[in-house]
DNA sequence: GCCTCGTACTTAACCGGTTAAGCAAGGATC
DNA sequence: GATCCTTGCTTAACCGGTTAAGTACGAGGC
């Protein structure tokens, strides 16, 4: 059987608390009885039992990570940085995906709040606001990423989808383009009006009129972004550039558009946000925003455990600044093939 | 602060252990009692702590999760469908990435052995067999997924590569293909390897020899791919179609064989393995053969909890039957527009 | 009427740690 | 020499559950 604290300290001939100090390096134990008490945990290859610190403790040591689809390189790339950085702190992660299902985002959070986790990092765009800040306190936070409804309610990392917007069309702008096309997401999705927002704004700002039939909605999926260019490049003065709110539907695009006789980047240009693996694998490779995924996800971490580390030392529980920390995040362009200055 | 069973035994005036049996489903409390007690425990939004729970009767609910990186389409599926299944089963995941380090590996289930978690779902091929089989116990068991060498030793969940080969391989020669080359990974894997056996079984089957010009070496990227593409492709002789080991090679492939001026599929066909995203996103689709990664992952959790149920009705701890089980799946052909009739 | 047995509980030990409080010994302070 | 800190430990309560063993009570058998 594995060894308890009781054979450590029997061994040693010390009282378990002696032990339980050593471990947790706590003052109080001689330099001298440390070292034997630390050799002998050693040699019998002693490891603290993780559930009965922690409920002595009132720790887990374990953050629960809330994603609605592991199948999406956006929510991949956060998950890699959470999984670094709480790595890195000394946490474990406890995965649960959600499919987007309200419900089952209850259902989780729920069962992360009885106990099963010091705190949570959620992507959701199910949960309201309130039952966000209600589960969320002092004691179990809650630090949301990328719903800029949550801003302000509890601690959360968004990306500044609007600048994002504004990039993109900026920099077919500066290629020359002065028609182009926008692709949304699935309708009412706030990340899409955002970015699309950015991308009126540009207009105006270079004193033009947003043309309705230069915007076309998808559904942030391959089909939806080829169905969207069939129906943006059948117009009569098609656009020379098209801004797709996502990659999967930007590679939809230039598929179609090669279908139609296009050729990419020559006769259209493309852009997309993401950056999934996909966009360097294809010929040209697709121009996209890059989001700070990976840092997203370690800062997340950061925060949540300063958090904790700050709560251990008031004993208010919930009193005191309880507002909520909001961190914005600005996407990077990355330069590839599908998009060139205009042709004269 | 949140009830304990303290606070439900006393709201209806019964003791601790009765409360127990209720949460639990065990017998010795009437049906009067069952019922207020489950009322009350509503009323209080009560929910039993797991580690407690967990402290109390030696388990922890929770599957350990070590997958070498979590950004490959072909771990990230058998994340799904671990997480499917172990959710089906009541059980939570705890997910860790061992970037295919050694020390890491050891370090994770070290960590997850323990206590942390009820047994382990393993992708390594760093960890050796023994290695494996000291860590796995019926109390604490391991189920390792495609790792051919732990076969045997440890229950596990492999892919028939050789027969993954033999079955892309043939598709190629069905199509007419005679002079097919073969891309492999990195040098010295044994899924690579594998495939490649198939490949050359299915060759001499229809009365040919190996031609080494026909075989080329990648690394399982996607520039690898293309620099094998380029190297079998400028033989004067050259293949007309070609079989990678993975998906990011074959878009490689792909991608060299238009940069040469050759077409595809019409100049020559390309098959790839693991059916990644960007293989239905590019034009034409990959035709690709598709591991069961969910049915695998799913197995896995069930092969574990039915290891760990088991485990409850015998004390014997190791003893028994500690023969491993293993388990063969196959691969599935993805038909898409990458592979073409042999152009007479 | 007594014994036995099953039902519906309760009691209390235990899981493996943490931690507040207590205490003995040795040195400094006055 | 008595008092007061420190230092370095030990004792024991506690975290929130589970569970083996014990008990009280009513029904059934003889």
């Amino acid at each position: 059987m594995k060894p308890t604290i009781r054979d450590i300290a029997e061994a040693a001939s010390v009282s378990t608390a002696a032990v339980s100090y050593v471990i947790n390096d706590k003052p109080g134990v001689s330099d001298e009885t440390r070292r034997r008490v630390l050799k002998i945990m050693r040699d019998m290859r002693y490891r603290p039992n993780p559930q009965a610190r922690g409920l002595a403790a009132r720790r887990t040591g374990m953050i629960g990570l809330m994603i609605p689809d592991i199948t999406d390189s956006f929510y991949v790339n956060v998950v890699r940085g959470v999984e670094s950085m709480a790595n890195e702190l000394g946490y474990t992660l406890n995965l649960c995906t959600t499919h987007g299902d309200g419900d089952r985002e209850r259902d989780v959070t729920e069962r992360f709040a009885s106990g099963g986790v010091d705190g949570v990092i959620a992507m959701t765009y199910r949960l309201t606001p309130s039952e966000l800040k209600n589960l969320s306190s002092r004691r179990f936070p809650v630090v949301v990423i990328d719903n800029p409804d949550a801003a302000g309610w509890v601690p959360s990392l968004v990306v500044d989808n609007v600048e994002l917007g504004r990039t993109a069309t900026s920099y077919l702008f500066e290629l020359g383009h002065s028609r182009v096309g926008f692709v949304h997401g699935v309708e009412g999705s706030v990340t899409s009006e955002s970015r699309y927002r950015g991308y009126v704004e540009t207009l105006n700002s270079h004193g033009m009129e947003l043309s309705p039939e230069l915007v076309a909605y998808g559904d942030f999926a391959y089909d939806g972004g080829a169905r969207a260019a069939r129906r943006l490049l059948s117009i009569h003065n098609r656009p020379t550039a098209i801004f797709a709110a996502n990659d999967q539907m930007a590679l939809g695009v230039m598929n179609a558009a090669a279908e139609l006789g296009l050729a990419v980047p020559d006769d259209i240009s493309v852009i997309g946000v993401d950056d999934i693996e996909a966009s360097c694998l294809v010929a040209p490779g697709l121009t996209t925003l890059r989001q700070p995924t990976w840092e997203m996800g370690a800062c997340a971490v950061q925060t949540l455990v300063d958090i904790l580390k700050a709560s251990e030392g008031q004993e208010q529980g919930e009193a005191a600044d309880s507002r909520a920390i909001s961190k914005v995040f600005q996407a990077e362009l990355v330069v590839r093939g599908s998009c060139i200055a205009r042709q004269p």
